[in-house]
RNA sequence: GGCCCGUUCGUCUAGGGGUCAGGACGCAAGGUUUUCAUCCUUGAAACAGGGGUUCGAUUCCCCUACGGGCUACCA
């Protein structure tokens, strides 16, 4: 059996969106369920779109997801270079060898006589299209003599081959997600396969040709490129070639679903649109997941259920899981809207999750940033307190900032609600009985508080929150046991005094 | 405008001729908890409309509406 080759082609005009990690993500899934191959190739035919960075940023959003690709870009391999511009000199024989089997076809037309042509189109309130309609009243070599359509090409720099679309024949293919789609020729329009001026194909040539040589099996790609599906059909059969199997994914749209998610949505929506930090050549910065705080396992988990599911109600899966479960039989047909707060819970999910040793590793530097150097053993039992509670290691600190510091303030809120005449004394039993403790676990405070309170015949409630109060300042927080064990006795008993002093006064 | 693709709770989706139309996020209400969060339970919430076909359509067909994509010497 051929083995499976599927391509991710992103074009380095900038960063990779998050449309694009979740096209890469299905290549990814596919490639590994199938035992295949994961092929990065850039397609960079277009030198004014080419922006610095963008590629190298490209492969580093890869990797932070990781979709560890087998060959490309980077990394080389058996059909190197991958990297279109470096495939330059390749793409010409193939668009002449359609020119001379007569499914192509010079073009001299210069910008400015297509851009009158398209005006003119318009005034006579119809859209002008290169095609068998217009195509002899164009200067190309199909409306030339031979001697002029060789003057042409001897003195002008600026000409190109087009595709010399059939008139009115039914192309049907069918695409491993819609089933058929088929397409009447004569609506399509003869695309520039090949440019002089810049000795580069376009998208569509370049595509096909390195599809071929690259012996992918499979097209998985964005749905905007099913309108040209009918011309690279035309193109493969022009060549004679076998052609791969497609799968035309849904859009990922915005939240209102007014459009697709677009690079230039930037975090305008109040959400990163890639997934790494990006900083364009004009210092524009745009936020990106990781920065975030996102996982990467969260993210694509996310992803993963943007336009497929595994027909069960699992909602959980590690890569390996996805890469078990994925069949793109069962990827949706309809575009999905993004829903940011899905990204956050599956994030919680995943952070809930970590060891805690790892956490603590993550949240090291917001303290240090702070000016604290606790022990790394000590933060990790934090982290282990507070973890589910938060959805970012971010949150850690508002969860955690009283493992750190003695409270600076107490929140009115809580003072008002749990303190009255009878706060001084209860709490100033509370630091007796703490006080006489040597073996400060939380078991033992935890028994002698609580027997004393049983003793009192007082409501736990009332008792403990005003001990958290405070100890913490706030009504927030894991167990009062597990947090005074931590923090250690003299720090809890020097919160007590602190806190007398303040109701005191 | 033309062509193509699509349309199940607010969102992601399951389902597919006869179902109480299922799950998840979010939201609301309870419960657990010393607080917050977790967790548990419950609730509100959907088949775009109209025609067919059929004993029966949310499911199949057609039309309309709406949404999206494409319509470059961009990808």
């Amino acid at each position: 059996m051929e083995r499976i080759r599927v391509r991710f082609a992103p074009s380095p005009t900038g960063a990779l969106h998050i449309g694009g990690v979740r096209t890469a993500l299905f290549n990814y899934l596919f490639a590994r369920k199938n035992a295949g191959d994961f092929i990065l190739r850039i397609e960079d035919t277009d030198s004014s779109r080419y922006v610095e960075g963008a590629e190298q940023y490209i492969i580093n959003a890869l990797k932070w997801c990781g979709l560890k690709f087998d060959e490309g870009a980077g990394i080389g391999g058996p059909h190197s270079p991958y990297r279109q511009s470096e495939r330059k000199h390749i793409y010409q024989q193939y668009a002449e060898q359609l020119v001379d089997d007569g499914f192509a076809y010079y073009a001299f037309d210069t910008s400015e006589e297509l851009e009158n042509a398209r005006t003119a189109g318009d005034a006579n309130g119809n859209t002008f299209v290169y095609n068998y309609t217009t195509r002899n009243s164009m200067k190309n070599s199909l409306s030339l003599p031979a001697h002029e359509v060789q003057q042409y090409k001897l003195q002008t720099n600026n000409w190109v081959i087009r595709f010399r679309i059939p008139v009115d024949t039914t192309v049907s293919v069918d695409d491993l997600v819609r089933g058929n789609v088929s397409v009447n020729t004569s609506v399509l329009d003869d695309k520039v396969l090949w440019k002089k001026n810049d000795e580069l194909p376009t998208y569509h040539l370049a595509n096909i040709v390195d599809d071929k040589l690259m012996e992918i099996t499979h097209v998985i790609r964005g749905e905007e490129w099913l309108p040209s599906l009918p011309l690279h059909i035309l193109i493969y059969n022009a060549f004679k070639w076998k052609q791969p199997q497609f799968a035309h994914l849904p859009l990922l749209l915005k939240p209102d679903g007014k459009g697709k998610l677009s690079k230039r949505d930037g975090d305008k929506l109040g959400f990163p649109v890639f997934p790494l930090k990006w900083t364009a050549p004009d210092g524009e910065i745009s936020r990106g997941y990781r920065e975030d705080g996102y996982f990467p396992e969260a993210l694509i988990n996310f992803l993963a259920l943007l336009g497929w599911n595994a027909g069960t109600e699992q909602e959980l899966f590690s890569m390996d899981e996805l890469i078990r479960q994925f069949d793109l039989e069962r990827v949706v047909k309809s575009g999905a809207k993004f829903n940011i707060d899905k990204a956050k819970w599956f994030n919680q999910q995943y952070l809930k999750t970590k060891k805690n040793e790892e956490l603590a590793a993550l949240y090291m530097p917001v303290l240090q940033e702070k000016g604290l150097n606790p022990p790394p053993r000590y933060v990790a039992k934090v982290c282990g307190l507070i973890k589910e509670r938060a959805v970012f290691v971010s949150d850690f600190w508002d969860l955690s900032y009283y493992f750190f510091m003695t409270p600076e303030n107490y929140d009115d809120k809580a003072v008002k609600k749990y303190c009255n005449d009878t706060s001084s004394d209860i709490l100033t039993s509370i630091s007796d009985i703490l006080s006489g403790i040597s073996d400060f676990s939380a078991e033992k405070t935890e028994q002698a508080i609580h027997s004393w309170i049983e003793l009192q015949g007082m409501k736990t409630g009332a008792v403990m929150n005003l001990f958290r109060l405070a100890i913490v300042g706030a009504s927030i927080g894991p167990s009062m046991f597990d947090i005074i064990t931590l923090i250690g006795k003299k720090e809890t008993l020097f919160r007590l005094e602190t806190f007398l002093w303040f109701i005191q006064h």
